[in-house]
DNA sequence: CGGGAACTTGAATGGACTCAATTTAGGTGG
DNA sequence: CCACCTAAATTGAGTCCATTCAAGTTCCCG
C-alpha cells in the first residue's frame, strides 16, 4: 500500500537509475549508501546460503522499496538484479536519516516501512514453514496479484517477470514442482498460464487452496488447450 | 548483541512484568502500546496461519526485545507466551517514539533493532526454504548457543526451554523429526541430549551439518548411554 | 530461422510425515 | 516421600509429497 511509498514524502530523490534486463543493481559486500524506489520494472533480490545454494529473498514491484537494510547497515547482504528493464529512484540513506530527524511523519513512515519489511519476511517464513507446495504457489500468485492491483495494475492478469526457478527458490520448491502445480491449477480451472502470462480465473478456489482445503487433483479433470 | 539491548539507552522503563510459566503476555488483536525487554526467562511468539495451523515465530532470550512491531502498529499479530518464569521490562512505545524524536543515537538504535528483526526473519526464511531437516536443527542449536553466549550464558551447555513441538513448528518440521535428528546428532558425537538439557560436543561437525556437508548416518555408529 | 534457455511432463527415488506403541520426565495429591 | 498421572519424548514401520533424473517441447532472442 501507500506505506511503502516513501517517495511521496521524500523530496530527496537525487537521481534516477535505469537498468536493463539482467543488470545488477548491487552485490553482496557493496557499500550501501542508498535505498531505491522502483518506478517501473521488477527487481529480484537474492542471497547465497552458507552451503552455497541460492535463495530468492523477494521480488520488488513498481512502487516498492529496495535495499531498506542499507539504512542501518554499511554493506549489502543481498544481490539485486533487474528482471526486466527497470527504472529506480535513488534516495541517499544519509539524507533520509537527516530528514527523518526533522520530520515526525517521515520518521513514522520509515518505521512503518521497516515494520512492513519484517512482517513480509515473517509471513514468508510461515509460508515456507507450514505450507504445502500447492499452498505456497497459490499464496504467491494471490500475493503478486494483490501487490500489483494496489499499484493500479490489473489484479487478475499479469506477466510473471521471473522464471519458474526464481519462483521455486523464493518458495523453497524446485522449478519442476512450480511448473507442475501451475498445470494442476490450470487444470482445475483456477488460473490460465501461457508461459509467463498468468490469468486468475477463480480467486475463491485459489484462496481455498491457500488455506489447505481442496487439494488439487493430480491430473486435470478436463484437458485444456 | 548489544544492538538489541535497547534497555541501556532507554530510561523509559516504567515498570516490570513477571510471568509464570505458561502465562500469556499478549494475544493477537490486543492493543499494542508497549515493547518488552526480556530480563530473565524465555518468551515464545507464535501465530496462526490462514489454514488454522500454528507457527512459532521466534524464541526471545534474556536481553532480547519482544513486540517490536507494536512501535508501528496498533495491535499485536502474534501471541507471546512465557516458556518459564519470566521477567520483562515494559517500555511504552509512545514514550520511546517521543524520545527517539530527540535522540539521534536512540533513533539509530531503533532502526538497527528493526533492521536486525527483518534480517532474523529473512535468515529464518532461508533456513526454511533451502535447508534439509538436519541442517535446520543444526542451525537452530548453533543459533541458540550464539545468542546465549552473547548474553553471558554458557555457549555449549544449556536448557531447551521449549518442547520438541515448538522447535519443530519454528523450523517447519514435525516433533518426531526433531527428536530423531537430535538422536542422530548425539549418535554422531556432535551433541548430548538428555531431555531438555543439551550439550554441544563438536561444534565443527555441527557447522558442517549446517552447510550440508557430512549427512548424518541413519543409525548411530556407537550406542550411547 | 537457428540455437539456447526456459518450460513441461513422466517415472522412480527418497526424506520427512503419519500413525502407533513405548518410555521417560515432571507435576500433583494422597 | 512416593505413587500416580499426564505431558513430552523416543523409536519403528509404512506412506506420500516433493525431488531427482531424464526426455521432449516451447519460447525467445539474436
Amino acid at each position: 500500500m501507500k506505506q511503502t511509498d516513501i517517495t511521496r514524502l521524500v523530496p530527496l530523490v537525487r537521481r534516477r537509475v535505469r537498468l536493463l534486463k539482467g543488470d545488477t543493481l548491487y552485490r553482496p559486500g557493496d557499500d550501501a549508501h542508498t535505498i531505491y524506489a522502483v518506478r517501473a520494472g521488477t527487481i529480484r533480490t537474492s542471497m547465497c546460503t552458507a552451503g552455497g545454494r541460492n535463495h530468492v529473498v523477494a521480488f520488488h514491484l513498481p512502487g516498492e522499496i529496495v535495499g531498506l537494510d542499507s539504512v542501518a547497515h554499511a554493506t549489502h547482504t543481498c544481490e539485486a538484479t533487474a528482471l526486466e528493464d527497470t527504472s529506480l529512484c535513488v534516495i541517499p540513506s544519509a539524507a533520509l536519516k537527516a530528514q527523518a530527524a526533522q520530520l515526525t511523519s517521515l520518521r513514522d513512515r520509515l518505521l512503518e516501512a521497516f515494520s512492513l519489511e519484517a512482517r513480509r519476511e515473517r509471513d514468508q517464513a510461515i509460508v515456507l514453514g507450514q505450507m504445502t507446495a500447492e499452498e505456497r504457489v497459490a499464496t504467491f500468485v494471490l500475493g503478486l496479484s494483490a501487490r500489483l492491483s494496489a499499484r493500479g495494475f490489473a489484479a487478475s492478469e499479469f506477466l510473471l517477470r521471473m522464471t519458474r526457478e526464481d519462483i521455486g527458490s523464493h518458495l523453497g520448491l524446485k522449478l519442476e514442482t512450480v511448473s507442475r502445480i501451475f498445470s494442476r491449477m490450470a487444470g482445475a480451472g483456477m488460473i490460465r498460464v501461457r508461459s509467463r502470462h498468468l490469468t486468475i480465473l477463480d480467486r475463491v478456489k485459489l484462496e481455498d487452496v491457500t488455506k489447505g482445503h481442496s487439494p488439487l487433483p493430480q491430473r486435470a479433470a478436463v484437458a485444456l488447450l
